[in-house]
RNA sequence: GCGCCCAUCGUCUAUCGGUCAGGACACCAGGUUUUCAUCCUGGUAAGCCGGGUUCGACUCCCGGUGGGCGCGCCA
């Protein structure tokens, strides 16, 4: 038998139907999500139907939480399906149907293996197999090593096999995409479509998404949840977008696609057939680069979210002010729940000092002076305006003959507590003459005696 | 143990018998930014090993090695 498999045709009729069919027994695994990926976009791709399917035949280990966690999973990352969820513990009938059909035919038979009472056994057809896998071509297998299997189990319930391709039939799959592991699983259940007189679907076996070891990516690896990405706050356009060419090459060099161009240019001629490992770094660049793509309205938008979780507002921010930081934030932004220990100064006034910055910029011979002199310059300063501000402050450090360079990281330092930031002459006018004038004096009660040598125990209290 | 599958820079990959083996991430160096980030330049880095086939192999074949998956009354 040979069932030649037509995924990588440019010309599929507008018929196909897929399904991403999840056990709701925990988390979304990465792994599981990519498969459902992969399902999606080839529907898309065809113009077809991406269907779901929730396989919670498993009493003991479905929960609904984890149904619903499927579902908020596949929203966030924008996986729409055309039909309502199919809920396999409704297709029962069927399963059992389906059993006294194959029984009737002859192509199933009752019997007893090990310890427990009587079983229903599927009839192998007894000859060699081989079938067409999209990503891994020509698969074939000896009719010794497809032996007879159980179907149904001594307390009447149907196993996985059956359960799947009587659901795949019911549900008119055309294309059957899943992981790697169950390739092994495919000569069964196409001896399993013929059976029952259904036509056999095509398949495609995606490969495994691997950890630095070439073992199977677990939690242990890091994050491994679809959940986890999201609270972490990646964007789910970046997971869909690395999770995609994590196997998948859509040609040319591109890297950054829209979901619109991987529909297009999707095809599984182009999916690799070995492992592929994960590598967070390179999510997090994309992460970074989606999120300074972003079109600045949004920005502003989940800056102010990431800013609210992480506690820093206790006044409603001005909506202006919060506009102008979120345009010095959003080049430097490569996760959102790092915005408020970056951003935090612009909008509180007990922010937390870098103790070990403030050492090295504030804590320094006539550093202190020059701050202050900076300071009275800025009292007077006719515009409160980055060119303004970082012409008197050249003006300042010439004076005293100082390299320019070490006034601004004190200056720094003392207005937002850290060593790093937006370049500080937009920043201190962002801030306002006001927040400066207080913030500097602030500093300087706190560090300003501290300026001379031997006098540093002073300053980190 | 038996069976099936896989093998290009550290990682994701391009290549589909003839390429200086290309790109991206990461890394390194330089420039811009007086910080960080961004941005721009440049650089380091790969065909698992051994046989064939061929005028010519990363590409095809065989063997080896390594790795993965499967072999449930789990899914």
């Amino acid at each position: 038998m040979c069932y030649r498999n037509e995924m990588s045709s440019k010309s599929l009729p507008s018929t196909v139907r897929v399904r991403f069919a999840p056990s709701p027994t925990g988390q979304i695994h990465i792994g599981n999500i990519r498969a459902a990926i992969f399902n999606w976009l080839f529907a898309r791709h065809h113009g077809g139907k991406f269907l779901l399917r929730i396989e919670d035949t498993d009493r003991e280990r479905s929960t609904p939480e984890a149904v619903q966690g499927l579902l908020d999973a596949l929203e966030w990352l924008g996986l729409d399906y055309d039909e309502p969820p199919v809920y396999q513990t409704d297709e029962f009938p069927r399963h059992l149907e389906a059993v006294e059909t194959l029984l009737a035919r002859g192509h199933a038979y009752r019997g007893t293996k090990g310890e427990g009472g009587e079983v229903v056994f599927f009839r192998m057809p007894g000859e060699d197999m081989i079938f067409e896998d999209a990503v891994k071509g020509r698969l074939e297998k000896k009719a010794k090593d497809l032996p007879d299997f159980v179907i149904l189990r001594s307390n009447g319930t149907p196993v996985f096999h059956l359960a799947n391709v009587v659901d795949d039939i019911t549900m008119g799959i055309t294309h059957v995409i899943r992981g790697d592991d169950h390739v092994e699983n495919t000569f069964r259940h196409i001896a399993l479509f013929r059976a029952l007189g259904a036509t056999v679907p095509h398949y495609a076996h995606l490969p495994m998404i691997v950890n630095a070891q070439g073992k199977p990516y677990s939690k242990r690896d890091g994050a491994a949840f679809v959940g986890e990405f999201r609270e972490k706050g990646y964007l789910p356009e970046a997971l869909f977008n690395y999770l995609a060419l994590l196997g998948w090459s859509p040609g040319g060099d591109r890297e950054i696609l829209t979901r619109k161009e991987m529909i297009a240019l999707f095809d599984f001629a182009q999916v690799q057939s070995s492992p592929a490992q994960m590598d967070v770094r390179k999510l997090d660049w994309m992460n970074a680069e989606y999120i300074r793509r972003m079109p600045f309205e949004l920005f502003v938008e989940r800056f102010q979210a990431a800013m609210e979780k992480g506690g820093v507002f206790s006044d409603p921010p001005d909506p202006a002010y919060l506009r102008r930081v979120a345009a010095l934030m959003q080049v430097r932004t490569h996760h959102f729940p790092d915005l408020p220990a970056m951003a935090g100064f612009f909008f509180r006034e007990d922010f937390a000092w870098d103790e070990k910055t403030v050492r090295k910029r504030l804590l320094k011979p006539g550093i202190p002076d020059l701050v202050r002199k900076y300071r009275n310059v800025l009292t007077t300063l006719p515009r409160f305006e980055a060119s303004f501000l970082e012409e008197a402050l050249q003006a300042t450090a010439n004076v005293q003959g100082v390299p320019a360079a070490d006034l601004i990281h004190a200056v720094r330092v003392a207005v937002s507590g850290l060593g790093v930031g937006p370049g500080l002459f937009e920043m201190l006018e962002t801030l306002g003459r006001a927040r400066v004038l207080a913030r500097l004096e602030v500093a300087l009660q706190r560090y300003g005696m501290a300026g001379e040598e031997g006098a540093k125990e002073h300053g980190a209290s």
